[in-house]
DNA sequence: AACCCTGCCAACCGCCTCATG
DNA sequence: ACATGAGGCGGTTGGCAGGGT
């Protein structure tokens, strides 16, 4: 238990590596393994902790990491593992080959935290928030609708569009690239350790996925909502690429909810009344719960 | 040109878990 | 059962780069 004293020992180099330490630290992890951290440092001939070597070879000089801008897809599948591992950045690095848990963390922190913050999502539980602040635009937007039914009815037609083909893009990724491991619930299980798994503490069924305590259960049924047939998808088996269909967050590239960000809030609003509406950011769900949240009834 | 502000990210810190004796 | 060390993890920070004034 404690901390480990290798850090504290003076005399050891700290901050930004040189050219030089990662190539000591490249060809001695190449010819011998890392082995023992802790020892490493001595035997590779750096003036540097074990712990910091640890680091500097997982973040930055492992052959198999993968820099440069994170795609929509990884943008997708972290979005979605957040939502049901919070912030084990290990965890859903696993499920990102060639990205490190602290390039996710960072990817996170500076950008998707944002971004939810900005569509009126609380970025922990990712629900809507349902303080008054954060839904002023979503009100002022749905003010400006209610006088302008021409627009509503076009973003209605559109929403719905978008929908159909979010619901067609999951099919095909759920064919394309899930199928042969159907049975396979590893897909979810493997989201988290085994002893945190809710998966695996409770029968491991996929009727997880339709449970009220379920990460997603919160958030708009897109099926029932729009009549769309891919029951397959709603079971959650391509977890990594999208929970479920009911999340927010399972959209294809070209209509995700971050590349819609900025019309989403006044479109999903726009369809309050609509059957499709709960099909984008909480739909008549997250209406019904900002209009419910007590402040509201206050101010109203 | 100089300064300030902001965003980004590599690296560090401190705590936790696990393995071992 | 307990103590200890090593590795792992998540939160935080420091410094750089780029943009704005």
């Amino acid at each position: 238990m404690g901390r480990s004293p290798c850090c504290d020992e003076s005399g050891l180099k700290k901050g930004p590596w040189t050219p030089e330490e990662d190539d000591k630290l490249i060809k001695y992890i190449q010819k011998h393994g890392h082995g023992s951290w802790r020892a490493l440092p001595k035997l590779a001939g750096l003036n540097r902790c074990g712990k910091s070597c640890r680091l500097r070879w997982t973040n930055y000089l492992r052959p198999d990491i993968k820099r440069g801008k994170f795609s929509q897809e990884e943008e997708q599948t972290i979005l979605n593992l957040h939502a049901i591992l919070g912030n084990k950045w290990s965890a859903i690095a696993t499920h990102l080959p060639g990205r490190t848990d602290n390039e996710i963390k960072n990817f996170w922190n500076t950008h998707l935290k944002k971004k939810l913050i900005q569509m009126g999502f609380d970025p922990m539980t990712h629900r809507p928030r349902t303080d008054i602040f954060s839904n002023l635009n979503n009100l002022i937007a749905l003010a400006n609708l209610i006088e302008n039914p021409m627009w509503e009815e076009q973003a209605m037609r559109l929403q719905a569009e978008a929908v159909q083909m979010a619901r067609l893009s999951q099919y095909l990724q759920y064919i394309s690239t899930t199928l042969p491991s159907i049975p396979d619930i590893t897909t979810f299980s493997l989201l988290n350790s085994p002893k945190d798994s809710p998966i695996l503490t409770s029968a491991p069924s996929l009727s997880y996925f339709q449970d009220q305590s379920a990460p997603f259960a919160h958030l708009p049924n897109l099926q029932t909502a729009c009549d769309i047939q891919a029951s397959e998808c709603a079971t959650g088996k391509n977890l990594a690429a999208g929970p479920s269909p009911s999340s927010p967050w399972q959209m294809p590239e070209d209509i995700s909810p971050l590349a819609a960000a900025a019309p989403v809030t006044e479109t999903s609003i726009t369809n309050t009344g609509d059957v499709c509406s709960s099909s984008s950011y909480g739909g008549n769900q997250m209406w019904s719960e900002l209009l419910d949240d007590p402040l509201f009834n206050e101010i109203a």
